[in-house]
DNA sequence: ATTAGCACTCTCCCTATGAGAGTGCTAAAC
DNA sequence: GTTTAGCACTCTCATAGGGAGAGTGCTAAT
């Protein structure tokens, strides 16, 4: 079924309105705010025909219209007109950015943009890491028997990660095993996936002619297999949600508010649509997650240096100005690739 | 006014009563359920006083009867009998605490078994560390005109932090700096609080016939005037209070939502009522924040190496569990304490 | 193909009504 | 003097009915 130019533009009018009031939208209001020259009765029909396809529904007999699912995808695929945002804007965000020279500051502001801005939940993904080259490594003794162990990478990242190892260590041994380590890093590229693999087939070099590593050999064994994932989530705006009508009814609430609070599904979910494109629309059901049901979700890959890193993310109700949170996300993605590039 | 035993019983009653079904209770069921042996029409009469006295009201005319935020008070303060965990429950929380070994993680399952436990919010406050003695410190460049510092205390806690320093530092220099700190650290005590000034002072002195380490001034001053409060605040359960019948009306709902986005306000709560017990129970409208007018909170001190450390606390509506709240409250507060002393 | 006109449908709000829960009060009983 | 039985009274809550209003669907005319 294609859709003609009047069904198009009808369909249109209805969505912005549906957007801004949060009320069904009848005939008589796309006549007389929408200047498409046409009768009611002509834009009932053609509302009639946009139900049959399912392009938009009603919440009962003779009441006006709602966008259905596949009416805001054919929204956002091919009615859609790409926004702006204003130069101050870009400013307020740039000034906001500058503030924070950390990176788990960064990340924090970034959601907190995100939802500022939107009115919405702003989501953040850290950095995923597997994949980045280990540049350098370092441990730093911080008593009873924990190891601070410190890796850089070649997006600049440092993660760390306290060790707890069966045995004193002295500082000497610290420094002489992570200069060993480091030179082997200069030797060839390693990513952090096989850093662990490599790490014991050289050691298992030294180790067979020299018996006193072997508890070196076990730290750094329990270093490596405890994993350097962090997956971090950062979230902010929650209560935003309340503030759209759509979830005045408990039990909607009852599903978003179960969605926010298991980062890990929401952080999943965005990973799961990660990729193909830089930015992604999940509109209500085609998530498949019923706690997303009335929600969209707009998310924007970020990147290191060019390399693919992490994600942003908007979830709000379906009801959501498409427009205009696809350009935030896509402006704070670009800015974020920017300042992680940086560190 | 003095409340007789009678008196007492009736608001005990009514008390769990309410606690356990949120419906007002009535002078019969108070008959019935509880063998006071006594007619419903005396009941209801001491049911009168009590409301008199503010220790009872009613929703409307002819109603049954809700504690007030005094009933609340007196009830904690008088009429309370402490509850013990049960010894599988004890179990079930060490072997779940016995999972993780890291700081972070730590703090993540402590407000998880707080609000899996109680049904309500956990809050976690990470240790405050302005009092603890710097016992060494460590630098690490990370590259990029960025040095990680990081600073181990007397109670064994690790604090990090990353610094933008205006040029290039060589990894000699980093060495000679916190050899040179360290060196101070061991001839007197001193707490990060004053750590600021006396690393000024004593790099004045080398800075002086030394002017090559000028800028490892600016680092330092750096360094130390970004500061190291972390104060974070971990949270978990926030879905929990959709689960009371009291939060069902929105705006009260909304009320809880805001104190829990902004953790700080939260944190800060719990903070002010810091010190003086181990225990603490802030009722209603005791806090004087309206968000938290529908809600009561237990918290309870933690302590590393017997030092006071931080604090931990659970956020639910006023109508809750107070003995069970307490005896977890103090069970898992004691548990993180052991915890975090052993790091 | 489009539109005017009108009957029809459904929501929403208001009112009324009755049952039920629970109290407050009073006079009698202990 | 304290306690209690009895009963009128109050208020909520659930249900039903009715009327206004919004908006459609259909049909016949343009």
């Amino acid at each position: 079924m294609e859709l003609n130019e009047r069904m198009k533009n009808i369909l249109t009018a209805v969505l912005h309105r549906y957007i801004t009031t949060a009320e069904p939208v009848s005939s008589a209001i796309i006549a007389e705010k929408y200047n498409l020259n046409l009768s009611t009765a002509t834009i009932r029909h053609e509302m009639y025909l946009l139900e049959k396809y399912d392009y938009l529904w009603q919440p009962y007999t003779s009441s006006g219209r709602i966008p259905t699912d596949k009416g805001y995808r054919f929204y956002v695929d091919n009615l859609m007109v790409k926004n702006y945002l204003r130069e101050k804007e870009k400013r307020e965000i740039i000034q906001i950015y500058n503030k924070s020279k950390e990176f788990e500051e960064t990340m924090k502001i970034t959601s907190q943009l995100l939802s500022k801005l939107t009115n919405n939940i702003g989501v953040v993904l850290a950095p995923v890491i597997y994949n980045d080259l280990v540049r350098n490594i370092q441990f730093v003794s911080v008593g009873n028997n924990r190891v601070l162990t410190i890796i850089i990478t070649d997006t600049g990242l440092v993660c760390q990660k306290t060790i707890k190892v069966s045995g004193e260590i002295t500082k000497d041994r610290l420094n002489y095993l992570s200069n060993f380590i480091n030179s082997k890093l200069v030797e060839k590229d390693v990513n952090l996936t096989n850093l662990n693999n490599l790490l014991i087939d050289e050691l298992d070099k030294i180790i067979s002619f020299q018996e006193r590593f072997n508890y070196i050999h076990k730290f750094l064994e329990e270093c490596f297999n405890t994993g350097y994932s962090e997956n971090k989530v950062y979230l902010d705006g929650r209560t935003n949600i309340m503030k759209h009508p759509e979830f005045k009814e408990i039990d909607k609430l009852n599903y978003i508010l179960s969605l926010i609070e298991e980062e890990n599904i929401l952080a999943a979910t965005i990973r799961r649509y990660l990729g193909f494109r830089k930015t992604k629309i999940i509109i209500g059901k085609e998530s498949k997650l019923k706690e997303m049901q009335n929600c969209s979700l707009v998310t924007s890959e970020y990147s290191i240096k060019g390399k693919p890193a992490g994600a942003i993310g908007i979830l709000g109700p379906t009801r959501m100005d498409y427009p205009r949170m696809v350009s935030i996300a896509e402006y704070i993605s670009d800015k974020l690739s920017e300042i992680l590039s940086e560190f």
